[in-house]
DNA sequence: CATGAATGAGACTTCATTCAT
DNA sequence: AATGAATGAAGTCTCATTCAT
């Protein structure tokens, strides 16, 4: 029955969003009564954060699984291996990901958000940590490599970027995989300016290679 | 009295959240009538809407200036320059920037906030477009540096990495910018995987430097 | 419950006006919360129309009766059949009848009265057709004898005219019943004006009998 | 001023319907501010009691102009000249006919109505008065024949029934005038039930000819 | 346990009226 | 006299929640 009613949740948000999940309208999905869901959640958002908890499960699941799955690999192997993993993971339910990330008021739903979001943050920075880096700071790095990974894998879901004349679907996700595979590497390979140089920065040495 | 009216606005979202936003409430906060909302707004969703477009405006001429201001700057100086556009550009209004991302239905708001971000995109991609790269696709560069950099930008509003320990917030900023920076420039310089090598990568060559 | 709402809707509506039928105001008068009218209406205008057409079915089934009734009769009898009936029907709900005449505004309900009218047109004519007459066209006599029968059978509930001395109100009402015969079968046993005279009209020999 | 304003109450009346009749539109209408209604009106009942007393007093007028005129005339020409008159009257402003008979609000604005029906109840029975008739009861007859003009007058201008194949409006109105004429006359001419009579009326003699 | 009718607070919006300019 | 911005009471309708069956 809890599971009737998260499926009916689920399908009211996905397909009516977030101003429309009203109790009745779940209760309706779940061809049960309005007065049914109280026996089994306390409230209208317990059942939203129930929903988004079983979703935010599979995530953290996914992103797991791909990590543990690659345990002894290293190198670009290693990195690649992550990136996939988190694309796997947020690919898992493309529909939900857009309630969440679009729909629901953060102000409510804000915590559980913040849990996986962590959840994410670890493991991957834990992935990408021991990597041989001439990064200065791993506690920034870690934080830039997940705010852009995790932007960029809701983004290749929500919004992907037009692929290439003729390409498939399979060979745009494994072209995008190379290239955020790339923006981890060349960062992490990149020498971070040293703390003296941040006020007066010498731009020659380490600007942009001008089209050499 | 639009000004009053979009002031409160601006404070009921921000100090109450979006589902706390009801027409007597604004108008309470505003020391008004509920009636003299309608002379001058059609409806709710239009005091939303223009509470966030002049935060939009805000934004978009901020990163305009800073692009405009260093017209004939290149190299590191140039993208640090975009770089730090951006943040300053997010950085106008905190308290909105959050209920924008996080709080607004994406439902109701999603044409003017795609409309901002198609507007970022354009100058970022453009600012970044004649610099030197040995990326294959400008297409998928541009998209992926503008969504990082945005969530980059955004999450260093919202929650920035912790500082380290005696540094001053404006020189975390500084040093934030930096990154930023090199995450772009590292990311431009790196050779992207031929189209060929991507069915069947080699990872030793282009591996991530092992601690060497 | 429906009952309820009814009963609360005619009684607000006959005491204190259309004007005054406000959701809340027929709520309260049915001791139901405003909520609850919503679960049988879907609207207040879908109140006021199921107030209406009872009363509407009430006359309709009573000018119906009355003719069925009388099936078999014919002559002067028949016709004073035909009258009596209007006048029983229009009699149903006294107070309702002047809410629906005077009240309501044509503009919304406009549709439910001109249904009831036709019904009645019909049943009407059907009863007078048959007569023998000496009308040139019947189209335009139905159509004169029922528009002048309801508005009289109308005005015989809302204003009845001044009784005779002594006259009990049944009485009266056998008076008017007799009236309104005389009227229908004097109006139809007379000669109406050829069409060749119509445009120029001898009046000598049709005219009123002057006090002969 | 006055002026502007009626004219524009009775536009918003006839064009928009009395639901539609608010303080802010009669304003724009006349081109004036809603705070000048005021000046000249205490309400906005007042101002519909305005328009409607201006068109009141132009049927009233018109009524007794027609009467006047034939003074002299007698016999039929003498009641086709009143129903003509009648007619005529409510033909003035048809549109502000049906706002007045279908959309008004009873309740509010009944007093008026039946102060016009009563002039011209006053004045049409003064006319018919004096006719040779054999009606036993001048009050009741004078009650009824008002009652049935004023409604097909009304019904002609607004509903008319429909003409005969080929006729022109114009031949189509004198025909109804022959008609509601011969009603009148039939009427007025037919023996009024006697008294005795009414108890246990008698079938036969008095019957509707039975198309003989 | 399940039901679903009933609840009632409260949201959005309109509009007759006023009053300082 | 004229204005028109401001008012605020009141109306319609929704929906999370409860409770008797």
């Amino acid at each position: 029955m809890v599971e009737r009613i998260l499926a009916a949740g689920r399908e009211v948000l996905v397909d009516d969003g977030y101003d429309a999940f009203t109790t009745n309208r779940v209760a309706t999905r779940a061809g049960i009564s309005p007065g049914s869901l109280y026996q089994y959640f306390s409230d209208k958002v317990a059942i939203v954060e129930a929903v988004t908890d079983r979703w935010t499960e599979e995530v953290s699941e996914r992103v797991a699984a791909s990590l543990t799955e690659r345990l002894g690999v290293t190198g670009r192997p290693m990195v690649r291996g992550v990136v996939d993993g988190l694309l796997a993971a947020v690919e898992s339910d493309p529909e939900l990901l857009r309630v969440v990330t679009t729909e629901l008021p953060g102000s409510r739903y804000r915590a559980r958000r913040q849990a996986l979001r962590r959840r994410i943050a670890e493991v991957t920075t834990a992935a990408l940590a021991g990597r041989g880096t001439r990064r200065p700071d791993a506690a920034t790095s870690g934080w830039l490599l997940v705010v852009a990974l995790e932007a960029l894998a809701v983004q290749w879901v929500l919004e992907p970027p037009p692929a290439r004349a003729g390409e498939t679907p399979a060979d745009q996700r494994d072209r995008i995989v190379e290239e955020l595979t790339d923006l981890c590497l060349a960062y992490l390979a990149s020498a971070g300016t040293p703390a003296s140089s941040v006020e007066t920065p010498v731009d020659a040495p380490d600007a942009a290679p001008e089209n050499a």
